[in-house]
DNA sequence: CGGCTACTTGATAAATATCAATTCCTGTGG
DNA sequence: CCACAGGAATTGATATTTATCAAGTAGCCG
């Protein structure tokens, strides 16, 4: 039922916001991100997607997508017809039941991401969005290689993220750096010190689990 | 399926952050929220849950839910168990899609408070907050007096809701009032001027129709 | 190359938080 | 039924965080 992959270039869209018609996305290789505009340009990037994700589960239809898609990296997608995808979930409840896995475990990880928007400072939502990122990536494909991995965002997209600005992004990671608690160079993180980022993300109990043995399933 | 209604008063914790073995809770009356708590006591709200609503559906299991539920008001609930409903939505089709749809609708309301937690001004986020909870509001139970409507959020539970302090939201308020955009007293909200107030809250296409004709279903 | 964007740093401004104090409600216990 | 306690609402003064403006360098894609 997949269609076939398709190559998608960096930091293009795969949807606008407002499109209508659009398939779900398997994202076979890549990172992107989905995000909300407003009528001035300002940007709220809501999630970030990785390989083996599920793009495209928000609202479709007549009132369009609520959110747009874009790619960070060169990605591969391969597009899944709506109604054929909702087909096979009226057929087998296995996927129909997984299906709602993946929804819950979108909202807990949008959840946290706006307990950082309204409740952290700066600094600590920064590393909750390292330590989310550097977990989900080494679980899906990274490589690492000692204590760095790769991290493909650039300063205006992590503010964009975050609801700060890219110079304000600029100043504390070069705070963190300073602090040697971790480092963003050349698009790869390193961690310097495990302990104190863990203290500062200080995400409850349980979220850094979302992606144990269940999730591989 | 669904347990017999149960009364919890007004400013009751419903379920904990971290407990296991919560089951589904559909509302019958009143008007709860959802909320995450750092260990410093910062606490962020997730969601607002009116009459209709279904509560509980993060995740569960092993390492307990990832947020809490209060009531704001006197509340009617039915307790729904899980493994009950769970068997219910693998048999019927119909039901499961449904849940998607509920879910699907969630995420999009979730998303568009990141957005006001992230990107829009206090004055924008509020006008934002209160057209929603109008429009939920109206379309579940309550009765309009002229252009005046029930709504039982204290400005702490405001603050809390978009990542501000309760001093804050309190200006904000009286300038909104000076401003003749919109009034909040004794629990109700008067609307002053609903164009000016609609151009605040800024809310992309397609928002407020998410609880249109579908949603009655 | 050339043009755009990212990154960096400094100076200043705006939004929002913190501290403090007072009044007003409202639910509760006597 | 009243008194009281505790949170809610309000206002003022001040502090902190983050944004805005400005400018220059450095990278990267076409």
């Amino acid at each position: 039922m997949r269609q076939p992959p398709r190559l998608f270039p960096a930091a293009r869209a795969v949807y606008l916001q407002g499109a209508r018609d659009v398939p779900l996305y398997n994202i076979e290789s890549g990172w992107l991100f989905s995000y909300q505009l407003l009528a001035d340009g300002r940007r709220q990037i809501l999630q970030f997607l990785l390989p083996g994700d599920l793009a495209g589960l928000e609202m479709d239809g007549s009132a369009g997508m609520t959110h747009g898609l874009d790619t960070l990296t060169d990605s591969v997608l391969c597009s899944i017809p709506r109604e054929g995808f909702q087909r096979l979930c009226d057929s087998c409840p296995v996927v129909a039941n997984h299906m709602q896995w993946i929804r819950a475990r979108d909202m807990a990880l949008l959840s946290e991401h706006a307990v950082s928007l309204g409740r952290r400072t700066a600094r600590e939502s920064m590393a909750n969005l390292f330590m989310e990122l550097a977990v989900r990536s080494v679980r899906s494909v990274q490589l690492i290689s000692g204590t760095s991995l790769r991290m493909p965002l650039t300063q205006p997209i992590i503010a964009d993220a975050l609801g700060l600005t890219s110079i304000h992004v600029n100043r504390v990671l070069s705070d963190l750096r300073k602090s040697r608690i971790m480092e963003l160079k050349n698009k790869m993180l390193t961690i310097l010190d495990m302990e104190q980022l863990t203290r500062l993300a200080n995400s409850p109990e349980g979220f850094l689990e979302l992606w144990g043995p269940k999730a591989q399933a």
